[in-house]
DNA sequence: AGAATTACTAGAATGATGTTCTAATACTCG
DNA sequence: CGAGTATTAGAACATCATTCTAGTAATTCT
């Protein structure tokens, strides 16, 4: 096998081990020297590739959203009305969290202090992100068919619900998985969101 | 000054400048040292009271979440209606997040792994919250003027957008404070969940 | 009041763990 | 093949969180 692909096969070990000690029990807590034996990696190894503890983090937060997103773009630009839209956020979120529970409690924990080249990389993500869903949103805002609001309140009101109850879930404090209660959170998402012009 | 009032300054002084440090830096990167220079505390002292670093943390955390689940139940208890109900929760969470952002900020990061005492402790407090809420709901929900939902899926729902929106303000990536936005989210919360029979 | 007990304070010593450093190895490309 | 570079290795280091031992001052008991 060549170099690079044993570089990133140890990387993405890396990665899924820490994952695990993460979602499990915190950056803080869990220690490298557990995430160089679970995934056979040298000290020497880990700081070239990572720079530090928060390094890996910071890769995996980084990869984690670009994965959401990308996710949920595409499952929402198929989408020709307001309220198929929404539902489908709702629906996209629900069983994302649930297929992924490691991950998304990660993602969900903001325990992450990222360096400030990380914020910048996410920056661009959030931008771009925010803006490609700004896009689908304003024919339906201007058709009346969603509720005209500060853009900065479409995602907390649309998506809040859902990703409280995720954090409860995965905190284990409910039993019905996002999923199972997706039905209900699209259509709480939906009337909380609709116009008043909505056919 | 007796002992019990020192002491009790003391105590008291280590939490607030603890707060200040955990809220800007996290738990983890806030180091022992610092909260023992600011708050002029000895290490013994400090590991007497609160037996490590994160018992400082639980310690605020338990007593910050009393403090917000009185406030909110005070409001809730004095409202008649479903409508004016569930607006005065959304009131109440703008206003507390945006006057005492520091707590708030360190409440929402979950960042806070707690002791098996702590938990039962907030287990409690959980509890005893969510029956107090769910008894003011009931009749409401009866009358049909609320939707009747899974209990789990009633704070989620109501407060979601809020919480979320909360915690992207006190990030730093929202203009406007959640108290200027109340408005908008109570409106939101009103909707998703009022039910089909409201006057 | 005086003795005994307890709560609290102090800071040096310890130990765990994240990170750096130096050297060695193996791959790639000219 | 040889120079240069990416990568690996693990010992050494540095930084804290925490423990320990010893003391001090308040409170309780007789």
């Amino acid at each position: 096998m060549s170099r690079q692909n044993r570089t990133s096969e140890l990387k993405n070990r890396v990665m899924q081990v820490a994952l695990t000690h993460f979602s499990k029990a915190g950056i803080e807590r869990t220690n490298v020297g557990d995430i160089l034996k679970d995934a056979q990696c040298s000290v020497g190894s880990l700081y070239h590739h990572f720079g530090n503890k928060e390094g890996i983090a910071e890769a995996l937060f980084i990869e984690g959203i670009r994965q959401f997103n990308g996710g949920l773009l595409a499952a929402l630009l198929t989408r020709r009305t307001g309220e198929t839209g929404v539902r489908a956020i709702i629906q996209y979120c629900c069983q994302w969290v649930t297929e992924q529970p490691a991950l998304a409690a990660f993602l969900l924990s903001r325990e992450i202090k990222l360096s400030e080249s990380a914020k910048r990389e996410l920056k661009e993500l959030d931008r771009a992100f925010g803006q490609a869903l700004y896009d689908w949103f304003v024919p339906h805002v201007q058709r009346g068919e969603l509720l005209e609001l500060p853009r900065s309140l479409y995602i907390p009101i649309i998506c809040g619900p859902t990703l409280e109850y995720s954090r409860l879930w995965l905190s284990g404090r409910n039993r019905r998985s996002p999923d199972d209660v997706s039905a209900l959170l699209a259509e709480a998402a939906w009337q909380s969101i609709r116009g008043d012009l909505t056919p």
